[in-house]
Order: C-alpha cells, then sequence, then structure tokens
DNA sequence: CGGCACCTAACAAACGTTCGTTTGTTAGTA
DNA sequence: TACTAACAAACGAACGTTTGTTAGGTGCCG
C-alpha cells in the first residue's frame, strides 16, 4: 500500500505492453494493476505515448549496454559473438517487459521517436555485424560469409527466444546460449 | 467503385491488422480503406473478433498447404527442408497481410480460438521438427542434432524474414531462400 | 420482385485526458 | 515533541471523442 514512484509506472506498463499490447492496454487497465486508478498515473507522467517512449527506451539501452559489455570485454570475433548472444538473452530473460515492448510495440511511437529508437536499433544490430565481418576478415570464420545477412539471423534466432522460452523449463539459461551460439557458429566456420 | 464481397472484407482487414495491429484498427479506419463506412462491414461480417479469425485462419491454411506440398513433393530430408524453406518464404512474400497477422495478432484472439489457431502453429511446426529428425535418423544430419531446438532457429530465421526483407530490394527472393538454406544446413550437418 | 451492398442515424460503453480536491508524507521551526 | 507549511500522490467526477455495434431505410442488379 506504498505511493507509488514515476518508475513504478513505467514498470508496470512495460509489462502490460508487453503482454496486451499498447494498443490493448488502456490508462484503468493499468491502473487496475498499480492499484490506482487511471487518472492517477498523470501525476507521474505526461500521457500514454510518454510512457510507451520510458518503456522502450528502457529496453533499448540495457540492449545497448550489454553490446558495449562485449565489445569492451572481447577482442576476439568469436568470444565476442558468444558474448553478445549471452548478454542478448539476459537482457530478455531478465527484464521481459522493457525488451518485448521494445522489439514488439516500436512502431506504435510517434514518428520522430521511433525514428530515434530505429536508429538505436540499427546501432546494436550493427555490433553483431561488425563482429562477424571482423570475424571473416581474421579468418575466424568463413570467407564467404555476407556479414550483414547472416548478421540478421543470428539476431532473428535470438529475438525470437521471446516467443517461446520460458526460464522455469527443462532447458537452462546457459544452454540455451550454448545452443545458440554453436548454431550461429556452424553457420559462420 | 464495384460492390464488395466478403472476401474483399477480409483482405482489407488482414492488411490493416497486419501493418496497424488489431487494437490499432477501428471499424471506422477499416472502411476508409475500403471505400464504405465502418458500419457498413457489418453487412458481411459478424463483428471485429470474426474478421480477426478469418484473417489468421487464411494465414494458418497458407502455411498449412505449404507444409503439405513439401511433405507430398520430397521423401529426402534435404530436399523437403529446403522445399519447406521455400514455401514458408513464400507464404511471407506472396500473402504478407495475412502471414503477418496469423504471425503477430493471434494472441488477440479469444480464448477458444485462440487455442484451434496455436493447434494449427504447433502441427506446421512439427513438420520441420519430424523432417530435422528424419535426416538425423537417415544420418543426412549431424546425430547430436536436436531436432526441437533446431527446428524453432530455423522458424525464428523464416519468421523473422517477415520484419526486415522487401522483395523489391537488393536480394532476390531466391537468393533469400539459398543463404537460409545454407545457413540451416550448416547448423544441421 | 428479391436480395444484397451500402447508407444514415444512433446507441451505450470505453477511451485518453483534465481539473479541483483530498490525502499522506516530508522539512522546518519552535 | 508538537505545530505548521509545502509538496506530491491519489481520488472522483467530468470532458469530448472514439469505439464496436445495431436498426431501418435506399438503390442497384439479377
Amino acid at each position: 500500500m506504498t505511493r507509488l514512484s514515476r518508475e513504478d509506472i513505467v514498470i508496470g506498463a512495460g509489462k502490460r505492453f508487453a503482454t496486451h499490447g499498447y494498443h490493448g492496454t488502456s490508462m484503468r487497465d493499468l491502473g487496475d494493476d498499480l492499484g490506482i486508478l487511471g487518472s492517477s498515473i498523470y501525476a507521474h507522467i505526461g500521457g500514454k505515448q510518454e510512457l510507451l517512449l520510458a518503456v522502450i527506451e528502457r529496453g533499448a539501452r540495457l540492449f545497448e549496454d550489454s553490446a558495449a559489455n562485449a565489445v569492451s570485454s572481447y577482442d576476439e570475433s568469436t568470444e565476442r559473438l558468444r558474448s553478445l548472444i549471452d548478454g542478448h538473452i539476459e537482457v530478455l530473460v531478465d527484464h521481459e517487459a522493457e525488451s518485448r515492448t521494445f522489439l514488439n510495440e516500436a512502431a506504435f511511437l510517434d514518428l520522430s521517436d521511433h525514428d530515434r529508437v530505429t536508429t538505436m536499433r540499427d546501432a546494436y544490430e550493427l555490433v553483431f555485424r561488425d563482429t562477424i565481418r571482423a570475424g571473416v576478415l581474421s579468418g575466424a570464420f568463413r570467407s564467404d560469409v555476407d556479414p550483414k545477412i547472416s548478421g540478421i539471423f543470428v539476431l532473428s534466432m535470438l529475438n525470437a527466444t521471446q516467443r517461446w522460452y520460458h526460464p522455469d523449463g527443462a532447458l537452462s539459461r546457459a544452454d540455451l546460449v550454448q545452443q545458440l551460439h554453436l548454431f550461429a557458429m556452424s553457420g559462420l566456420t
């Protein structure tokens, strides 16, 4: 029964947006989840769009940080790719709401915000692509690999994880990462 | 200015649902696209939910038919997988609206319809899994491949295509299929 | 003539949002 | 420790609009 902060609101919104979608969520739904009235949310935030942006920017930053960590921690392409995969899954599993909203609801931002988020997403994908390109140049990966396409393929497998993987199931997170890395590597070497 | 049939309505709805989402589409939006009033749609269909179901069932049937065709046309695992990939991309590209709605909006069906569609989707994924399993048993694929997980990985790459591939771009559909098959095969052999 | 596509008009409910008020909490002062 | 002033969180009612849907009427085509 404690009082809520702006952060509490954004976290609650993320959960709703991730499961019911932006347009499938009303301010009153959100208020119900938080134990307050829908109108009370406006004490914390300017509007529904601002809320969506706040959630998605959180998600974007998580992926951004994960990539920066992989880049600063590993130089060798295979190791860096493994770290990228590991970090991506960590974000997906440990910050399910923000990452799912980032991946699935960004299209509902208004145009200028959508453009900004798309730029952040492109930068993230470029880290994968450049890692693969470096691996090709160093000889760690096959020379006929197309960094752009194979980068998309790897990220496709990673992002789809959100749609089927349940951390409490039989497959541990470490095993999932292992399988992903194995499959990706066999496509690259 | 010709008169519309029920099929025209369903096709129009598919396009809107695919781009704006089910909850992001109003009956009046849909009417605007079709050149009639939102209320006039009710001359063709019982309600919005029925419309969503009609679109998604179309999508489901397209994938179903594609899989049946691959199974009846090829016995050998590698060939059958190639046909499955080819058919999947064909559905995604030639029936963009229905397939995208099927992939992204099924969660907004009411429960019993959602269950039915999920069952159809599971059956489709099982064709991929069984194809891989058969390849493992026949020796066409590596013996340590997990059919379930690698099936999910392959389908992840295929489904994600919808999010980035544009048929009018530099990459031809045949080349895309080629790249997908290549990457999938190297993960399996 | 019958049937079907489409219209106009309207409905109740739900939507995002605003506003003035009440409440709980915090900080400063005596 | 008590009193007070200030602030921010939450309420509750109301707003104008949009929502999905219904009813009854009009005109075209077979």
